[in-house]
DNA sequence: GTTATATTTACTTTTATTGAAAACACATGT
DNA sequence: ACATGTGTTTTCAATAAAAGTAAATATAAC
């Protein structure tokens, strides 16, 4: 499965320029990359080109409009509907709730709110990904599959439930509490599940329930 | 300004996947992008290694979920304070909203809200560029900037005014009107207008004041 | 003016990419 | 079991594309 090199290396700049908001210049830019400047300037003209990225007047690189242009093709309705739900949920347990999905085998993070108050909180980085079978928000997808012989026991047990808790999975003294989104979504091919994340300090019974209801409240606006 | 070409291609890849929702298959892709199959699989390779496709069982690509990690990182305050503004000006002019940022030479629409009663509306897609001396938007943007002796007159016009007002420059029988964002904002590097696009029919002296009210309300809001 | 820095261009070397073909996997039907 | 078709990966030689060096050209700073 060989893949490209131009390409891995232009991707790779987009995500990096992405991380500055105030835009970076193409001399960092190469350092970060760790490739020579004229490379950089051609990888640029390309972003450029195709509305990923500009560059300002005192020449930093910045994350151009088109990304939008791709993102606003991404599950909208679903984004629009979902935030909310998940803002109310962050409130309500106190801890950070996230969206997530099945991509391949991976599990990936679609949308996040952080709780407004608390000192300390576990922050849940959107488009972050890890295999399925890791974290709370994988195994409650996994958990909504068709049981299979070689499923593991936190997806038997999760199964059972109607929500997946796990410990320091993915982050040592993290808890993860989440629940998948059943019904008609997943029949469209979507598997999704809702969650929260948080310290060791979570109310794991009061979060698993408002987790479990608001996925299911959640099913039931997207369906 | 030499560019790049299988970047080029993957970033072309990436513009077509987001066009389908539902997915596409290998070889269409392969069609759409006039090229081989098997560069096409190494091209869709890297974008999932990225993270910005994945492939469901059934083979058909999809937009990956790193396509959010990116767009988050854009302007976020700016649009989650915008579209609902935007949204109310879409209604109270029947027209579609806007709001417009310059990128490099170019005007770019950032974000979109189209009115929702109206059998007819202009469509006018997130992401889509256009010079800056061309469109109520642009004109708008460069008639916040200091004056240059080389302005046009309606950039001129539009900077006594307050706002600009074009007619088909972009599109045939389509009347825009646009004010840009001043203050504080400007300071920040940002250069961006509000505007309205519609068909002939537009109140144009109202939309102008809607418009303008409008830009002023959010640059005051993101001050 | 000089110096420094940023950017583009020119050009040679190298290598990643291409594209065709073949091998492979995996269904579906005969 | 065998053929047929589709989708996918691999192999491999030819080549175009990209890398990287250096030089040329801006552009600004002093």
């Amino acid at each position: 499965m060989s893949q490209l090199q131009t390409l891995d290396r232009g991707l790779q700049a987009l995500e990096i320029i992405a991380q500055h908001p105030s835009g970076i210049s193409i001399a960092d830019l190469a350092v970060r990359l760790d490739i020579n400047r004229a490379i950089v300037y051609r990888i640029v003209a390309t972003l450029e080109a195709n509305a990923l990225a500009y560059r300002r007047q005192e020449g930093q690189v910045c994350l151009g409009g088109g990304i939008l242009a791709l993102a606003s093709r991404f599950e909208p309705q679903l984004r629009s509907i979902a935030q909310p739900l998940l803002r109310q949920l962050a409130r309500e347990t106190h801890a950070t709730a996230y969206l997530s999905a099945a991509q391949g085998e991976e599990c990936v993070a679609l949308l996040v709110a952080e709780p407004e108050e608390g000192l300390l909180r576990v922050s849940y980085r959107v488009g972050s990904r890890h295999p399925l079978e890791l974290g709370a928000a994988g195994v409650a997808i996994l958990s909504a599959r068709p049981a299979r012989d070689n499923d593991a026991d936190e997806v038997r047990q999760a199964r059972q439930d109607g929500f997946s808790i796990t410990r320091g999975q993915l982050q040592r003294g993290a808890v993860g509490v989440a629940s998948p989104l059943r019904g008609a979504v997943q029949h469209s091919g979507f598997e999704g599940s809702v969650g929260v994340v948080a310290l060791d300090d979570l109310d794991a019974p009061a979060a698993a329930k408002a987790v479990t209801a608001c996925a299911q409240r959640l099913a039931s606006l997207i369906s």
